[in-house]
Order: structure tokens, then C-alpha cells, then sequence
DNA sequence: TCCCAACCTTACACCAACTGTAAGTGGTGT
DNA sequence: ACACCACTTACAGTTGGTGTAAGGTTGGGA
């Protein structure tokens, strides 16, 4: 059963969404304190947000903007706020849909159902920069195209990525591959590395593998020419 | 530069919206006769599709279905219908987004912008009852997971997919996994479907593989216990 | 009821792709 | 110039996907 959080100050709305939600096969969670939302959001790790803009302590769209700068959970805002502008604001800050007070369940249901369904799948990407990887499949979408990397090539650029553009550790590199260091074998692990590389070359991307000498790896984005 | 495909009939209205779009960065690109608009859809694959639902000769609903059952493409409706049912409907048949005439520039543009930010890297997306397909790839999303078929199963499953729930004739499928049917060998096919068969099983997929004696395959879905 | 064709299941052997090994090359700092 | 680290390449073992073939089931017509 999917997880819906509702994030709304107004106790009447917030319990009628509520039993709205439930009624329609969702799990509702309520979220009832506004100044640590994004905190407790994260920590719930619902399938989709319903967020009201207008919140004590805090703004929607700030929510709106930390929540989605650490998930890519979707957001649908419903507020009574229908000035164009908010809404403009809302979808550049990564809402996902915008509607406002009064809604008819009835279209409230189908914005849900619809949102939900365009993200299934899309849980386990991680974002890089041009492309995405599925981190289950290793699956690189990429210039409208995907590829599926070899295990290994997969498990170096998780590593990579999770890292942001952090350096990375051979040590890390080598548990993220066999789930030890123990006994780490330098020369498989570049191995693979330079597999990686080369892939990533033919397949143009803008993040390339850089090596820090005696220290380590982290990705790199290139310069545009 | 992203293409975006106008299906709309009425001539000032089709030029305003190619206009809009193009001072925005996009390249428009009007579709005039709709009988066979699908297929010229299909023939362009614009990154987006604003689509009217009032046209001659045919329905933007059926477009919207049809379209929807061979590609990923995501749909905008814009229309003078305000009825909620029809927003329900279109909706419902794939549209990701629903706008009523008159609308504001800045808000299509920018329910446009946050569709295709959406969209990134899912271009090549099949949609069954309940999970997803990379026609690339085959990676097969499901249960908010993910896995990659073998390339032959990943065919097959493509085949039936874009059928709907129609029947495949076992040359059809020959065609799909070796590209011909002159020596159609039954047997590798049944071996091939045996398999598709069985991984659709362990997964828990909701549709499934059912055979018609003498003619082919469909699917079809499980009915809810 | 029996029979045959269509279909399914299973096991096995071949083949392609991925992986680790190992040997040899390049390049960087002292 | 040397030592050390990093890279490249080739090769062989392993794994997993595929077609083949043989035997088992099913279903509809005589």
C-alpha cells in the first residue's frame, strides 16, 4: 500500500484529506509540527507528499525546495494560494503537481494516481549530472538512451555517485565491489576502474572518472568547451 | 534543442502556441491532419506532445491512447473542455497533464518545463499493468524495484506489450525475437515463452502470458482475488 | 473414449559476456 | 634516473543466456 504524508496546519482539512486517502487505499500520515517538516518527511520516506504552502514556523516552499534536494520523492501542493506566481514558484522549486483549494476528490484522486504512476520505477535512481542510474540494475539512462553496465562497472559508479564529487577511497571502492578490504586487490580494482572509464567515454558523459594520485577517485564534471 | 509536437486545429490558436514555444527555446512542430495523427506522432517522437482534444475526423482521447500504448512520450492536454469528467479521462488514458483554455503562457510553459524534467531518461518506456519496460535495455520495473530480462524474454514480453491484451501470432513473435519467420522454429519459441512465463511468475507480475490454441499469445490481466 | 496435434517441461551443450590474473607499459615526483 | 603508482592489454575461467532434443501434458475432434 502506498504512503501519502500530509503536511497541512488546518486540523479540519488535514484530517478530511486524511480520510480521503484512506478511503481510496492509501496510507495517510499526518504531519502535524512544521519547523523540522523536512526531518520528519525524510525519516517517514512517503511515496508521495501532499503539501499545503501557507504552514506556521516554516514556508511550503521551503519544504518544497529541502525535501526535494534530498529525495526525489514527488510533491503535489494544494493550497489555497491561486496567484500564478506561487505556482510558478512552486514547480521551479521541484513540485511535481499544483493544485489549488477548493479540489474536488475526485480530480485530488486522479493528480495522486496519475503523479504516483510516473514515478514508479524511480525510486532507486541516482541522479548524476546528464544521466541517471538505477542503482539495482545499473541501468544508465543517458541522451534519451540506456545502457546496462556490468555488475562491477555499476557498483565503482554507485560509489562514485553516492559520493557526489567527493574523493572516494580504493578502500571504499574495493568494499563497495566485494564487501571487504581485507584483502585488497589494488590491480582489479583499476582494472575495472579503466573499464569504467572507457565506458563512460564512448558513451560521451559529461562526469568522468578523475584519479587522485595516492589518495583516491571521484567523478568530475567536464568543462563545457 | 527539445521538439514539441502541437496537435490542435484551429489555425490561430495552433500558430500562438508554435510561436510561444519557439521564443522559448523549443522547436514546435504542428500537426494539421489528424485521422492518421498517431502515427505521425509516432514518425516525429517529439520530447512532448501538447495535444487538443476537440478535432475532426477523430478523437484527442483515442490519440491520447493509442499514442500512450506504443511510446513513453508525455502528453499535455490543453483543451476548452472543462468538465471534470473529461479531465478524469484523459488522465486516466495517459495524459500527464491537463490545462484548460485560456491559458496563461507562463503556466503551460512552465507545466512544460516541470513535465519534461520529469521525463528525463524515460523515453524509451513501456507501460504494462503494473510495472514498466525499457525497450532498450529490457530492464523491468516493478514493485519499486527492478530487473534486467534476458534479451529474448525482453522481446517477447516488448511484442505482446505493444500488442495491449490483443493476440500475437506465433510468426509475429518469430519476427520479434529473430527478425524473420521464414523458418519459424515453434519450439525455441515455446522454450523462450516457457521462460518469460516462469520469470513473470516469481516476479508476481499482475499480467500474464495465456496462450490461444492454434492462434497465439495474449496477455492478460489477473483478475483481483 | 481414444488419438493426435499442439503445447509445455526439462536437461544438456554451446556460446557470448564479464571477471580476475598477470605481465608489461606509461608517467610522476624525488 | 629511479622507484612507485597507475594504466593497458591479453588471456583464461566462470557465469548466464540460448537453441536443441527428448519426453510429458493438454485439449478437441472422431
Amino acid at each position: 500500500m502506498k504512503k501519502v504524508a500530509v503536511v497541512e496546519d488546518e486540523v479540519y482539512m488535514r484530517e478530511e484529506l486524511c480520510s480521503i486517502l484512506n478511503k481510496a487505499g492509501y496510507a495517510a500520515f499526518e504531519v502535524t509540527t512544521f519547523e523540522n517538516a523536512t526531518e520528519q518527511l525524510i525519516a517517514l520516506s512517503p511515496d508521495l507528499v501532499i503539501l499545503d504552502l501557507n504552514l506556521p514556523e516554516t514556508s511550503g516552499f521551503q519544504i518544497c525546495r529541502d525535501f526535494k534536494r534530498k529525495t526525489s520523492i514527488p510533491i503535489l501542493v494544494l493550497t489555497s494560494r491561486d496567484q500564478m506566481a506561487d505556482e510558478l514558484q512552486a514547480l521551479r522549486l521541484g513540485a511535481d503537481e499544483y493544485l489549488t483549494k477548493p479540489c474536488r476528490k475526485e480530480r485530488l484522486l486522479a493528480r495522486i494516481a496519475n503523479t504516483l504512476k510516473r514515478y514508479e520505477g524511480r525510486t532507486n535512481l541516482l541522479e548524476g549530472k546528464g544521466f541517471l542510474l538505477d542503482r539495482t540494475t545499473y541501468t544508465l539512462y543517458i541522451n534519451n538512451t540506456s545502457v546496462v553496465l556490468p555488475r562491477n562497472q555499476g557498483k565503482l559508479l554507485e560509489a562514485l555517485l553516492s559520493a557526489g564529487e567527493h574523493l572516494v577511497t580504493s578502500e571504499q571502492l574495493c568494499i563497495a565491489l566485494w564487501d571487504t578490504a581485507e584483502f585488497i586487490d589494488e590491480n582489479a580494482l583499476h582494472v575495472n576502474l579503466t573499464r569504467l572509464k572507457k565506458t563512460m567515454a564512448n558513451l560521451g558523459m559529461k562526469q568522468q572518472v578523475v584519479t587522485v594520485r595516492g589518495l583516491g577517485y571521484r567523478l568530475e564534471t567536464e568543462n563545457a568547451p
